[in-house]
DNA sequence: GCAAAAGTGTTCTATGTACACCCATGT
DNA sequence: ACATGGGTGTACATAGAACACTTTTGC
């Protein structure tokens, strides 16, 4: 029994996930997702907390973490019968991290770049684990305020709005998007327009920093894929 | 490892669940949620169908399953570490379940009287397991046709309300029920207006078919708790 | 002044809700 | 006829999207 984890981050304002090269077999040099084993008497969360502290350094409080979902299937593992426990791990953007024994290399790729056909073939079905983190991670922005663990303790309307653009992958109209942030209870707090962390030449923002609310009403639903059909207009073909 | 399903259906109009009393310690006597070992070369989902035919005789394409979360805690079984991949299935009415092995009796209890106080205590942490199962349910019914998996393949828009109100346990308006179920597209097929089910001297009702679609759009979202705060009104109390 | 990004106002439309009314059927 | 549930019409309130416009700052 092993627990996995899917930790994202938003770096050069892209989604990007955390992954190590392995350096034993199976699947040595390939890229996977960092895990470990669950000790004999340690809570699932636990062992996770485990493997996201020693990739990243980083403690409750400053990251979140959440089971995501367990993957079992008899033959994920070539060698041996092997359960994970996957989790979702959101962190702000850091240094780069370490890697742990086992392991050659670390570091962080953006999930864009994992989708397209030169991305490495990633271990075991760390590919389809990635996928399901991915997916949670786009559907919790829209009715928890997690988008706050990717960006400092304070920020601009701007930074979060990167940041559910860059996590849902479409552009966000900036002007609703602060109405609708601003009119959730709890979402945001004002802290005054202290700092100017722009260079080019505009406006100084606003500076608000995460609020007490842990569910977001009303919630922040992302663009759908229209596939309203025009009155008049004949379907363009795929069912 | 064991894999547990918290199986729901819905019995004289309420949500209830599946549980077996146990025969054996840990807990001998108390009610449980039917579970069973997951063998070494078995897929997780396929012990959780194992286990869902053993106790009502259904199979896939008569009801739902899916993966539930998985409970780890160091000490939720007394005597030795257990982790339990739970599951959650979605059944329609069916005559008494049997029960298992190592079980003295298997009934439906009312999720309603399970909440009350004179519920019978739960083994292990079952009880956590089974809020997050009708927490899940509950969720579910918004933004995927799930609900006909209660109801006969062939039924009246008044039973699938019927349904929806047991799972929400709250009151849906009839009148704007029916126009959203037939504005979702896929969700329900008219077959006519055969049978007359109710020998209570009303209209008879159009029949449905689940339809093919796998998601609801427009969602059909459950009444919120309206926490609205009216002006001039002042707070009531609680926090 | 001009460009760039922040922030505000307003209109239009879609959606949700409530309420009134008509329809079909059995007693 | 009338009670009972099924089904339809319609008006009101709220929420979301789009667009134009003003403000502040650096060059």
């Amino acid at each position: 029994m092993t627990a996995d984890v899917v930790i994202l981050t938003i770096r050069e304002g892209r989604l990007a996930v955390l992954l190590v090269q392995r350096g034993e077999e199976p699947f040595r040099g390939r890229w996977a997702l960092p895990g470990g084993f669950v000790g004999p008497s340690e809570d699932l969360e636990e062992a996770a907390w485990r493997v996201l502290a020693r990739e990243t350094g980083l403690r409750p409080k400053v990251a979140h973490l959440e089971q995501l979902r367990t993957y079992g299937a008899p033959g994920r593992d070539p060698r041996t019968r092997v359960v994970s426990v996957a989790h979702l791990g959101l962190v702000a953007d850091l240094p780069a991290p370490v890697g742990g024994r086992g392991t050659t290399s670390a570091r962080f790729w953006a999930v864009e770049d994992l989708e397209a056909e030169v991305a490495p073939w990633l271990a075991f079905d760390h590919e389809a684990i990635l996928a399901d983190g991915v997916e949670r991670a786009r559907a919790k922005l829209e009715y928890t305020p997690l988008a706050t663990t990717f960006v400092p303790p304070t920020f601009t309307l701007s930074e979060l709005r990167h940041v559910y653009e860059a996590v849902w992958g479409t552009p966000v109209h900036a002007a609703n998007f602060r109405r609708k942030v601003l009119s959730i209870e709890g979402f945001v707090l004002p802290v005054g327009r202290t700092a100017s962390p722009g260079p080019e030449g505009a406006r100084q923002p606003d500076l608000y920093q995460a609020g007490p609310a842990r569910l977001l009403h009303p919630a922040l639903l992302r663009p759908r894929p229209e596939q309203a059909r025009v009155m008049g207009e004949p379907e363009t073909g795929e069912l």
